[in-house]
DNA sequence: CTTAAAAATTAGCCTTGCCTAAAAATTTAA
DNA sequence: TTAAATTTTTAGGCAAGGCTAATTTTTAAG
């Protein structure tokens, strides 16, 4: 049985294994706000299903079923985010938490008429790319904003959906998917960044710059 | 914390409370198809809780409090029946398990969101009253179809909407609330009774007529 | 009035998934 | 190379919510 526990772990470990960094038992833990030795319990579990590799101290790695499980809930977490918003009217900010809980029991019937009624839709209000329904997900290379230098132009292609509060500072302030973002410098040592969205200038701290996720488009052009 | 098998437990306790036969330990037994001793130990956990007054063989009553999570649960599982339905075209035999499940993980902000969309709707696809935020519901006195004599108008109210095979088929044959029937004649000894819905004549069984509940409107008029 | 049947409860156990504290394994640093 | 720090696992528990089997209460029948 394929618990709500174990769809979790499978989808901490596949969005951890993202950065490629190795996960270990320390880092699915603190994702998921759970104690250490609940983790071994469960990854020794999820081995067991042959849905994990887990080689103790070497870190863990999905199978092909275990990849599609946590897929498979990422894609009916932004399906439904998405779909909260375009037909619903909730604000990007609000559609996580009610998500996670969705993901979770909506049938594959009730997933096939969201997606249907979205148009079959490539990215989540975020700018997070929807898996399809056989697990394929657009690769892409992110770049954190926090990593351009000044005098760049970038495109914004996504951001965290984790901290409603942001969400909602970067909604007033202009800054979602597809807007293009001029910035003008980076202060050193960590420093604010400096960027102007439509004329407006902000100064944005790192906390922040290291959830927007850009594509550099070229250099500022002077004109207009 | 109320669970979902607490709030399973107060909906299944409102709804037998409902036919006004005393709740029995047996009975919640049979309709959550668990055993009495569970059932035993979960209305101890509710009267602690406030929740239910339970006189061991006399019988479980729900408290304030108690009632007003299990309409809540109601509300919440007739508002997404219905807004399957009208949202995003499901056919009324699937809504009931999807609705099961999604009734305990949507927010208070999604449930008045759903509301709000179908324009604050009084009854659920299968003619069921949805209660309101306060808990009031509508009270109807319901007439088992089964129960009527031959030579009468009804008005189809509510049919049940457990079974997805039934409802399949009374959807077929275009009954559902607000339709009118003319019962033409009830054979005895629980014989099937005999029906005309838009000049189809049709002979429904005891099992189906308990399920479909009227409001007489008179006797049948020969004109036309 | 006594006994049988039915209903409800108790006793004891299981699985999940979490916890803390202690022990073991590994890595790092002296 | 050995000690210290870190990471991971083991050991032992807990709360929910099920289960079966045995026992107690209540009701019904002869």
């Amino acid at each position: 049985m394929i618990t709500e526990a174990i769809q979790d772990y499978l989808k901490a470990i596949y969005s951890l294994s993202e950065s490629n960094e190795t996960v270990t038992t320390n880092r699915v833990a603190e994702r998921l706000e759970v104690s250490q030795a609940s983790v071994t319990g469960m990854l020794k579990k999820l081995a067991k299903l042959k849905l994990i590799l887990h080689k103790p101290y070497y870190g863990v790695e999905l199978t092909e079923p275990g990849r599609k499980i946590a897929l498979e809930m990422i894609r009916h977490h932004r399906l439904l985010e998405l779909y909260l918003v375009e037909a619903l009217g909730y604000s990007w900010d609000k559609v996580h938490d009610e998500a996670e809980k969705l993901e979770h029991v909506i049938s594959e019937e009730l997933e096939e008429k969201i997606a249907e009624f979205l148009g079959h839709p490539e990215t989540d209000p975020h700018g997070a790319p929807i898996p399809d329904k056989n697990g394929s997900v657009a690769e892409r290379q992110v770049v954190a904003l926090a990593c351009v230098e000044g005098g760049q132009r970038v495109r914004v292609q996504q951001v965290s959906d984790h901290d409603p509060e942001m969400l909602r500072y970067l909604g007033e302030k202009g800054i979602y998917p597809e807007i293009i973002l001029n910035v003008i410098e980076k202060a050193p040592f960590d420093g604010p960044l400096v960027v102007r969205v439509k004329d407006q200038l902000l100064h944005l701290g790192v906390t922040l710059t290291q959830c927007i996720f850009v594509v550099p488009v070229g250099p500022i052009t002077k004109k207009r």
